[in-house]
RNA sequence: GCCCAGGUAGCUCAGUUGGUAGAGCAGAGGACUGAAAAUCCUCGUGUCGGCGGUUCGAUUCCGUCCCUGGGCA
């Protein structure tokens, strides 16, 4: 289908890399509009904390992508790529096209691989799984999962709890088992896993990350970042998503005084350089990236070439 | 100046009845398909403060010196 045939743009980085300020850029040049490729961006009121693109700069470029859900109700990535789907569509229907922004590297698998095309979440379900875990322990359940799929046993450390429930559920659900979903996945090639992409991403050093995070994270402080979070516990509250956004814990604290500003900012400096290096890994799996520098003088040349091919 | 408690991994500390030491955190690497800014796994040689002494052997015992807290003057 025509869908499949456009080959996506993506433009990637790990956090405080300089996206969002060569994203509009790079969109203009090449004439598309920017789509955020970004788990937290998704959530409305949510913006200081997640630094969100401007007013003006959403001005300048149109951003898609962004304020899609309540931080009250869930998101997950399924939701994610079929939003994609739907915003690629219209766009099309336009004579228009996404440059994918972000740094959240399962969204960009999604896009660039697809999901299979198992079930849900059951949160009934899970929930219930959660508690046999607390009860029963973890060993029990990853033995559990042993019987029913045993390629998924043997993949998953049985401390993992998320990917061992998750994995129960899928067989509680459908039947089948996860590994089973995901091979069927794998010899079909995948939706869109053969899907023509073009992935630029900026590259930093870890020395100039360090330097810039603890900037960004006081600058996100000044701006109001503390009134941001409790306005959303007050109004409708932090889903179970929602509230994974870095730092939000911690100027929550904050905002209560369980917590003084100096070691605020210093534990979220640390979980931001630690958010960075897991970036980094996942990045590495995705060979085809084309690194860029920003301070290259040619970079958005050298990133508008790379997109148009 | 005297008394007490400490000085062990980048940090906070444990420990060795004398046989050269290990946790947490940090850091590095890895994994990752409906919670992903999440979650999980792997990786620990460091003059055990300095110098002497006792000993086959000292980080451990003894002496002395230095440093850091606290107390008394």
């Amino acid at each position: 289908m025509a869908l499949d045939e456009a080959p996506l743009r993506l433009l990637v980085g790990p956090t405080a890399s300089g996206k969002s300020a060569f994203a509009p850029e790079l969109a203009l040049a090449i004439g598309a509009e920017i789509a955020s490729l970004d788990s937290m961006l998704v959530y409305r009121g949510m913006d200081i904390g997640t630094a969100k693109p401007d007013r003006t700069t959403r001005a300048r470029v149109a951003h898609h992508l962004i304020d899609l859900v309540e931080p009250s109700e869930s998101y997950s990535v399924s939701r994610y790529a079929e939003d994609a789907r739907a915003l690629t569509l219209s766009l099309a229907a336009r004579g228009s096209s996404p440059l994918f922004v972000g740094g959240t590297a399962l969204y960009l698998k999604a896009l660039t691989h697809g999901l299979f095309q198992g079930p849900e979440v059951d949160p009934e379900l899970r929930a219930g799984l959660d508690r046999r875990w607390d009860k029963e322990g973890g060993a029990a359940l990853h033995a559990e999962l042993g019987t029913v799929d045993p390629p998924s046993a043997l993949r998953l450390h049985p401390n993992d709890k998320k990917r061992v429930l998750r994995a129960l559920e899928v067989h509680a659900q459908s039947g089948r088992a996860l590994s089973d979903w995901q091979r069927e996945w794998r010899d079909a090639g995948g939706r869109s896993a053969g899907r023509a992409r073009n992935l630029v991403a900026l590259e930093i050093d870890t020395a100039e990350l360090d330097r810039r995070i603890p900037l960004r994270t006081r600058a996100l402080l000044d701006a109001g970042w503390v009134d941001e979070a409790r306005r959303v516990r007050d109004h409708g509250g932090f889903g179970r998503t929602a509230i994974q956004a870095l730092g939000y814990a911690e100027v929550l604290e904050l905002a209560d005084g369980r917590m003084a500003r100096a070691e605020c900012e210093a534990r979220i400096n640390l979980r931001t350089r630690q958010f960075a290096r897991r970036q980094r890994t996942w990045f590495r799996q995705f060979p085809e990236i084309c690194w860029l520098r920003p301070e290259d003088p040619a970079c958005l040349e050298k990133a508008r070439a790379h997109l148009s091919r």
